[in-house]
DNA sequence: TTGTAAGCGTTATCAG
DNA sequence: CTGATAACGCTTACAA
């Protein structure tokens, strides 16, 4: 590997100068510059990352870490990041925590050895400010903090919830499940508040219906909905809390000989590549996955460079602590219709 | 953030010292080790990754490109490449070059400056051996260079091919065609070899059935499959390159109240997660993309290994270009059945 | 307009 | 057993 001496050597020239034509800094002449073109060429030189990161404090660099990369919402979200990065001369390292904590942890450890300037974090954990690390540019990605100051985009998952429970209500449906998400996890949570509130609006008891607590995987959506389909009162509608849960149910349905939906009819949340093509089409709640991908990555640059510009004023910039909430929208497709009776 | 000079100013030691705690190289007495474990955990310092980088010439990373992240196929790859570097201590980039050369290139020389130790490259473009750069570790993944030596794992796509056609052909088939991948790509002209082989092995003029090229997509799977029905003689099969091209196809079938299998039979390859979800379930030939991972991993691995022995002997070790063959199978779900009449 | 030299945070060689 | 000191490849005052 050629390194900027051996560019200097063949051209004669300083490092001094190499650095300068390199990084067009400074003055230099014409000529010279010509002459360290050519042996940039000729040794076809290019200048080591690794040194410039450690020069600048900075490795232009961003950590995504997501819980699931199995789960087709995140690469979606991936591919969000990783255009807007892209497009900002940034690279971005994906990081799959498989929904384990320590894993998460060690990640971001790692990251933070990195220099990486900064860190997308999809976490399906709990988050905890000590977790994240001191003054460390982070933004949460559809999960929140409630109520600490870390940035985040998130979509109103409240909102989303609330409409699809009441089209189900408004289809007829009085009985109707919920296989939620993870106890513990603010996107699970407010789906369930959003769950509840149609319901309560629609004059029906939020407590007498059933929800089952899981993690957002095909494999609870199978067992959730097996469980539902063999309690004494089977539900005639089940929101699920994403589309993962969503196939899953309409896998069990579909082995049992269950009717989707003239029998039970099923929404789920996301609106995932595959929601469109399962069969029947998932009705689902979309996130607008694109613009959220995009937002973060825009809050997140805005906060290293904030950061990179207050440190010589002395103090390291309070945080704002800003959330940027985006509006879910129901797709209607052919999941659910009118309860039987 | 704590450097490793204020370790060494805390604990009173020098920073040799506190390197050699570290890194348990060289002796260090008790007494000074806990002195020097003390600071570091009073300051929470971790070693900064970049710099160590530097001086050892290697960054304990791996680079991965794919081409197209939206393709299940991909994640699953990707998680199977992160658990085995993760294992072996390494973080995984992953590169996303969307099926776009330049991307591709770009990425490349990204992952290069950067120090990254090997990379595995899953490209849908034409490699070149020029394009790969030197003598830099390079694993392709499910792709291969024609002859030339390259390291790459694969699967066994004439085989592959050629089980599913036949299966297809023992079904009764006759008039079958294949929306086959992109032209220039091996992967697609080995299927498309498949295809063919085993019609001549029924008795079938291969040369009579239609070949569609396009990219391994969703989108072409529609297209290619609304080009079949409206064409004067419609298929009563197609195998399809990928499962994508083959959820495509399904989808259009649907659209135009086409009925799958009775009108006409679709096979896929791949086995990505959905294919088990679709409606009816797709029948497909299975690739064992957690294993590909795996071994692509080990033989990047064992290259970069080589590599950094082989450097003080002299010479840069020659270049084996060895090829780890896997095998496909076939499964048969619903999708395919006798034809009509 | 160009070169010299210090420094980014570590590791490694060599003396002590 | 421990401490200077020279790298690693590059940027950037500071001189010239």
């Amino acid at each position: 590997m050629p390194t900027i001496k051996s560019v200097a050597k063949l051209a004669g020239v300083s490092v001094s100068t190499v650095s300068r034509v390199l990084n067009s800094s400074g003055y230099v002449s014409a000529k010279t510059r010509k002459l360290v073109m050519d042996a940039v060429a000729k040794l076809d030189f290019r200048p080591n990352h690794v040194a410039r990161s450690l020069v600048h404090r900075e490795s232009k660099t961003l950590g995504l870490i997501v819980p699931d990369i199995a789960n087709p919402y995140f690469p979606a979200l991936a591919r969000s990041v990783e255009d807007a990065a892209s497009a900002a001369g940034y690279v971005v390292i994906l990081c799959n925590s498989g929904n384990m904590e320590e894993s998460e942890t060690r990640y971001l450890s790692w990251l933070r050895q990195r220099m990486v300037d900064g860190v997308l974090l999809a976490s399906t954990n709990q988050v905890t400010p000590e977790r994240l690390g001191q003054d460390w540019p982070v933004v949460l990605l559809d999960r929140d903090l409630e109520g600490l100051n870390v940035d985040s985009v998130r979509v109103n998952n409240f909102l989303g919830a609330q409409e699809a429970v009441l089209h189900l209500v408004a289809l007829g449906h009085r009985k109707i499940a919920h296989l939620a998400g993870p106890e513990n996890v603010t996107t699970a949570k407010e789906r369930v508040a959003g769950f509840r509130a149609a319901l309560a609006l629609a004059g029906i008891n939020p407590d007498d219906q059933q929800v089952i607590h899981g993690p957002f995987s095909y494999e609870f959506g199978q067992a959730g909905m097996a469980q539902l389909l063999s309690a004494g009162e089977v539900p005639t509608a089940v929101f699920c809390a994403n589309d993962m849960i969503a196939l899953g149910a309409l896998k069990t349905c579909r082995e049992r000989g269950v009717n989707v939906p003239l029998e039970v009819s099923i929404c789920g949340f996301d609106d995932i590549f595959l929601a469109e093509h399962t069969d029947p089409p998932l009705t689902t709640v979309r996130q607008p996955i694109y613009e959220m991908g995009q937002a973060a990555v825009q809050m997140l640059l805005s906060r290293i460079k904030e950061r990179s510009q207050k440190t010589p004023s002395g103090k390291p910039a309070p945080y704002r602590g800003e959330t940027i909430l985006l509006e879910p929208q129901l797709v209607i497709r052919s999941t659910c219709s009118r309860p039987a009776n």
